[in-house]
DNA sequence: TTAGTGTGTG
DNA sequence: CACACACTAA
């Protein structure tokens, strides 16, 4: 049987928001690791995969695996009557038909429980690879729903290349083009390994092997993450031009720089406009300061721009699929967009309690 | 003639609201007392009763009983004219078949007139007989508006059953069955008798003893305490509740008692009306503190949930029209549900000025 | 959270 | 044919 406690059920209630308009009935896969789901879209042109690991519940129990097929317009009603600081328990009885959420109250005076059906779906759940990719963008999850809103006013599709100039999104359109040109704003991280990590930012158990192993002793338990810590940042000081002339675009080289200090500029940068002004300089507090202090919610704010990249990528999606997916940015103040030529894009989003990723494949005949 | 200075539109407004969508055409029955309206909704299964006192009104002067017929959606359209703080005075020559409505604003420098025809309505009032009940539940308003839309998502009818458990409402739909449970908030009350009494809150004409006083020479136990006390009834002390324990255990009814105007939807307080010598508002000591303050929303709940009652009852009800009278909520932050089996279900906002009661007949092979 | 669109019911 | 309710999107 299982039963998940999760001490928010807001949670589910932003996710279910964030896939409901691409996928209808799912599966969800519960085992002893935690609740999973894969779905193509309606259309079957991209798919969504969302993990919610066991870990992260208030109590967690799967005697065995067994997969809930969820009607997500009901479970959506059903959440509907949830508040978001409810705390919400899902349970299910082996080869149960039906599927009880339990609503607690913060103050327990208010206990509400629902019984959902629950119904067979055909898993043609798939495995997807473990892709490598060529770039990695790491943004602000706002700032790439604006992006997309934005573009998509203007045409169908959006061309994204990352180049060491930074990431552009440009689109055409009947009546206009657009472009936006986001600089990374520390700069451009080269390394020899880029794969989705849904640990990046806080993780427990590092199953799977980080590119970088500076984070293994950054290891803090999961919370906010202010940046990623685990991008390998250098100590430049001068980071006035975000990106170095002198250097062309391929070398793999790490910074010699290991020690990873996530400073985050003196908090003045916030989500900041598409415009790419110039970005004010940080400047650099002393390391160990800038990680302990308190945060402000102003200050840890999703932040910069991050791009790894080993190779130079343009690629072309349907920005209908591109707006959906950002539906996701109310679970996360960041998202990661990872993409190598000709392989479809994996727009990802890592919050506390586990993912939700999407895959779609690029427009072909993209430059 | 009638001649009746409401302090403010709103009042009318918000009433009009409540019931229009259930009501189209009513006869606002003026009498030196006060206007009283009277209707069945308009497939003759729910009856409303809207009561504003004489004394509620800047100034009232009804000569002698008159009958206004009204079509409600006019009286709304020219209530749209009003703003929620202007003045409005009511006035209807004998005989006429117009109603004149003033509306004037707070400051004098707007004055707005409105003549409504007037229609002739066979009026079936019906005397409402002052029935007993076995429970009544007091809860915030909110708190009943959430709880039937949301289960109106799910299904048609719900369950209604008070216990000393608390009440819990229960609704089985298609894909869902949902269930929510409240339970009092401070301890179930037993009383003898279980009446509506629109006048448990303070009102402007009789200061606070008096009306205690009334209640108490009303009141007589004259039945079922079969169920000992002690079972739910921790009576804490007075704390909380307003009233001296004194007269005979029981309960004085008015837990409706603390004007808080706390209604979480949104601190839409607005200035109450200065009305003729406000009696002193009953510094109720109890939740003084949370009063005093600006909003501390999640310390003090806005109110609890109180139950009272001779005996378990168990009714089923239309979710449909249970949510239409929840729209009263906006005139006032509690509601109370009274209920005996098989009897029609009483739903009551009690406001300063007056009343809005709902009386629902229960759906026949509840369990 | 609010507004608009669409569907269903009377 | 109109009104109301529900749902979806902004």
């Amino acid at each position: 049987m299982l039963e998940a406690k999760l001490a928010e059920a807001g949670t589910l209630k932003k996710l279910l928001d964030a896939i409901k308009e691409l996928v209808t009935d799912a599966n969800f896969e519960c085992n002893e690791e935690g609740i999973n789901l894969q779905a193509m879209d309606n259309s079957h042109v991209a798919l969504v995969a969302v993990n919610l690991e066991a870990v992260g519940f208030k109590r967690y129990r799967c005697d065995r695996p067994m997969p809930l097929g969820v009607n997500l317009t009901s479970l959506t009603k059903v959440l509907k009557c949830a508040k978001d600081d409810d705390i919400c328990t899902l349970k299910a009885a082996d080869e149960a038909d039906v599927l009880n959420l339990v609503y607690e109250a913060k103050n327990s005076d208010r206990i509400a429980e629902y019984d959902m059906k629950l119904m067979d779906i055909d898993s043609d759940t798939l495995g997807i690879p473990d892709t490598e990719y060529d770039a990695r963008v790491t943004m602000p999850s706002a700032e790439f729903t604006r992006i997309v809103r934005d573009l998509s006013q203007l045409g169908e599709s959006v061309r994204i290349e990352v180049s060491k100039e930074g990431v552009r999104f440009a689109s055409e359109g009947e009546s206009a083009n657009g472009s936006v040109l986001l600089r990374q704003t520390e700069e451009v991280a080269k390394v020899g390994k880029i794969k989705a990590e849904s640990k990046d930012d806080d993780e427990e158990g590092a199953d799977d092997d980080e590119d970088d192993d500076e984070k293994a002793k950054e290891k803090k338990p999961k919370v906010k993450k202010e940046r990623d810590e685990d991008v390998e940042m250098d100590e430049d000081d001068d980071v006035e031009e975000v990106n170095k002339p002198g250097e062309d675009g391929e070398e793999e080289q790490d910074p010699e720089e290991d020690e990873d200090d996530d400073d985050e500029e003196g908090g003045k940068k916030r989500k900041k406009k598409s415009g790419p002004s110039k970005p004010s300089k940080k400047p650099r507090t002393s390391k160990a300061s800038s990680k302990s202090k308190g945060k402000g919610k102003e200050d840890d704010e999703p932040a910069g721009v991050t791009i790894e990249m080993n190779q130079h990528v343009s690629l072309t999606f349907s920005l209908k699929y591109l707006v959906n997916f950002s539906k996701s940015a109310s679970l996360c103040p960041k998202v990661q967009l990872m993409m190598s030529n000709d392989v479809p894009l994996l727009v990802a989003y890592d919050f506390g309690q586990g993912h939700i990723r999407y895959y779609l494949a690029p427009k072909i005949g993209d430059d």
